[in-house]
DNA sequence: GTCTATACACCGATAGAC
DNA sequence: GTCTATCGGTGTATAGAC
């Protein structure tokens, strides 16, 4: 590790911190797990960056940016508004049940950033985030449907966030596939009853 | 502290442990911390439980204990589906609001308990208890206002479980009130339009 | 049975050798 | 600049005095 600048030793780190949560949970992530898990010495991780919570900070936006893109494959290509939104939550539970340590680690930030006054605003920004991601997601669907939406967009977003978010956790929980996929079924007639035919070019 | 029986300081431990998670979260929630909220010795944890994993067990068939005496209250009492589902759900957010640490203490544990092999079972039992009480609020629920539900009942549990869920992190998150009643608007209509009046005595 | 005093591991963070 | 060695503090758990 001869001359690597810092910004970059500090990408690392988050990186590494962000796979460690991922296999062994947030209480799992200390300094040496991290550093460890980067080849690193101990002493590099408060050369590159000032405490372990800061750090976290930008696990988060890691996690967050990463999530984006994501997100991007989720666009479906069906006929309708319910299939084209159960083609997308399906496809959002696979790659929760791709990587549940990813998702849960997620949960485990937010929880933890919530206690933590230096870090009690990143919540919000996250939330923020994910839905403006919601909103695009609608949009683009819409469009591709020729349909629009019933209610204002970003209030939807929020209800499809509340539902993945729900669908999530309950998933984490007890890994019931088959209801899961019942829930699904039935979160995706509830978002479609909010589609109908577009009326302005 | 003479002479108490070692049942009732493991109950004693575990309510103060809530405290201690509500308030400051697990994290916080060190063996001495929660034996200072309890006002014992240190020597007392572990005279009356055998680790503190053991006691997060205990705390979480509490908690799970108190959400089912919540419950009943949110039992609204509306003319239309639509109203009371909005009013049980309203009645829900303002309970989370009233106690936000109590309910982030829920999620906390759940996160907790998934990375803990000991305690790996916990959170699909959890669960199991919220779908078994959702599952009773829609029956009274359908039972007083002479509907039936067009899907199975457990399947519509699971789908409100979601909604709660994904409600209180998003407020949880971001303290958006205006948004949360919004998503509880939407999310009334999602719900009620399960259902359907009753053709069954 | 109950508590004081303590063992021992590991934490985040840093001083100081190279 | 980079790393080894270590500090001060706190964690869970227990030994041993009363």
């Amino acid at each position: 590790m001869t001359r690597i600048p810092a910004a970059e030793r500090r990408a690392a780190l988050a990186a590494a911190a962000r796979t460690v949560i991922a296999r062994d949970g947030l209480a799992a992530a200390t300094t040496r797990a991290i550093v460890a898990e980067a080849g690193m010495p101990l002493a590099s991780f408060h050369y590159a960056v000032s405490s372990r919570d800061e750090l976290l900070r930008d696990v988060v936006e890691l996690v967050v940016a990463d999530e984006g893109t994501a997100a991007a494959s989720f666009l479906a290509t069906a006929t309708t508004a319910r299939e084209a939104i159960k083609q997308a939550l399906t496809g959002y539970l696979d790659h929760v049940r791709s990587d549940p340590g990813n998702e849960q680690a997620m949960f485990e930030l937010t929880q933890y950033a919530l206690r933590t006054p230096h870090l009690a605003d990143l919540p919000a920004e996250q939330y923020r985030s994910y839905h403006a991601l919601a909103s695009g997601l609608l949009e683009a669907g819409a469009s591709a449907l020729s349909i629009e939406w019933s209610i204002p967009v970003p209030d939807l977003a929020r209800l499809l966030v509340t539902l993945t978010d729900g669908l999530t956790l309950a998933w984490l929980a007890d890994r019931d596939d088959a209801a899961a996929a019942r829930t699904i079924d039935s979160a995706s007639d509830a978002i479609a009853a909010f589609a109908r035919e577009a009326v302005t070019a």
